[in-house]
DNA sequence: GGCCGCGATTGGTCGGACCACTTCGCTGGC
DNA sequence: GCCAGCGAAGTGGTCCGACCAATCGCGGCC
């Protein structure tokens, strides 16, 4: 029995290798940032051929614990939030009727809190920030533009809430792919000048540093497309 | 140039690959529970390596997207909130520190939310059963009995929300490693019976139908061992 | 008619070969 | 002495072919 720890005889070879290297991870011996062997040499140590060692890496890889840096190494991220939290908009992007609603409803809960949170604890420079973005909303026409400014208002406000683990999960909740889906028909119902004064409504208690009044804000904000995704059938 | 859409020249092939499923996923080419083609045809189909292929598979089954079942074949799973949201424990698992502090943030925000509306909609049978529970809590000594218990209680309260996508995220993160690793010490400190009292409090708010209530009482005992935590320096 | 078993199918593992990119030291010119 | 450029070594990326192991269905046997 070699001092690395036996290895359990469960499953695959590959889910072992993935176990193996997490469970390194998760108790020291791998550290943020660190290199790891080569994919040859992890092969070898744990028995495995590469073929199974690679499968293992690109799993560790997709769930952003891992990087792999073609011709230099594998290295441990820095397990930022934003690095684990980046497959979350998986999900998002393959929900689809009851879930998409199920989604909004946990975006509402987490966004109200980070918009009290922010009320409370947004710099002027951020709050100047979130300003420019408000402003440039209503000065543009153009979709696609539109939709950047928004996601940066609100990632902005995430931020100043201060949890970037929230944050992380806020940008999955309202990632690309998702936002432009549920916004598509949204704004034909011609409730763009609606959002926009949701948006205005929600600087304004920031600008107040009222908690209240902002989660109040944001709860109302979220909930508009959520009331209006439960009357929508969607395809 | 083929009908199965020109795949984007940058990338590896194998994230490529992971794209091209994921697309096909999303538009409903394949849809949940539907089976895929072999691996080997569909490495033909899109060009590239058996080897390749496999990783992509093994990239989108821990993403909870695909099954792969030895023998006979690869599946889209249901898609259900449970399946794609089980990576999320990983990041419960390698979180340490300050990360620690804000995943239990979000939990108490989550919870609350979850615990007030679970108030409002609890049937008078999943009341019972948490209260099933919650006396199951108090008649043992043994941690791990206590743990499972403690879950549980938690789940059901979750589950009675009538939100499947935050009683997923709940459960990754309340998931075993979790917890334990945090109760470790925090039981120790002689909060074992204060625990026990906030767990009474949200049980007599759901039976009292009081979503103000609960929403308090949960905050509160999330919060206590979130305040416990950002005292505690951690290994 | 029902049960058993064999073989085809399909995912799992392996080993090796070669390609593409990065890194860094060496070399040669300035 | 310095630096640009080249080239070799190292490392991840891809491909191939073979074989193992679990599953499933079909056909024959009882």
């Amino acid at each position: 029995m070699d001092g690395t720890g036996t290895a359990p005889r469960k499953g695959t070879v590959t889910q072992r290798a993935i176990e193996r290297i997490k469970a390194m991870i998760a108790d020291g011996r791998l550290e943020p940032g660190q290199r790891l062997p080569t994919e040859r040499d992890l092969a070898a140590e744990l028995g495995i051929s590469r073929s199974s060692m690679r499968e293992a890496i690109r799993a560790l890889t997709v769930l952003g614990v891992l990087e792999a840096r073609h011709g230099s190494g594998i290295y441990v991220t820095r397990l930022r939030a934003g690095d684990l939290l980046e497959t979350f908009g998986v999900v998002a992007d393959l929900s689809r009727g009851e879930r998409l609603a199920e989604l909004l409803e946990v975006r509402r809960v987490l966004e109200s809190a980070a918009t009290a949170l922010a009320a409370a604890r947004i710099t002027p420079d951020r709050l100047a920030e979130a300003g420019e973005h408000l402003a440039a909303m209503e000065a543009t026409e153009d979709p696609d533009e539109l939709l950047a400014h928004d996601l940066a208002f609100h990632r902005v406000i995430a931020v100043a809430a201060g949890n970037e683990t929230m944050a992380a999960l806020l940008e999955g909740l309202s990632s690309r792919t998702f936002r432009a889906r549920v916004r598509r028909g949204y704004e034909e119902d011609g409730a763009l000048a609606r959002t926009r004064h949701e948006h205005a409504a929600i600087h304004r208690a920031l600008a107040a540093r009222d908690p209240e009044a902002a989660r109040a804000a944001a709860a109302a904000h979220v909930g508009g497309v959520e009331q209006w995704l439960r009357r929508s059938p969607e395809s």
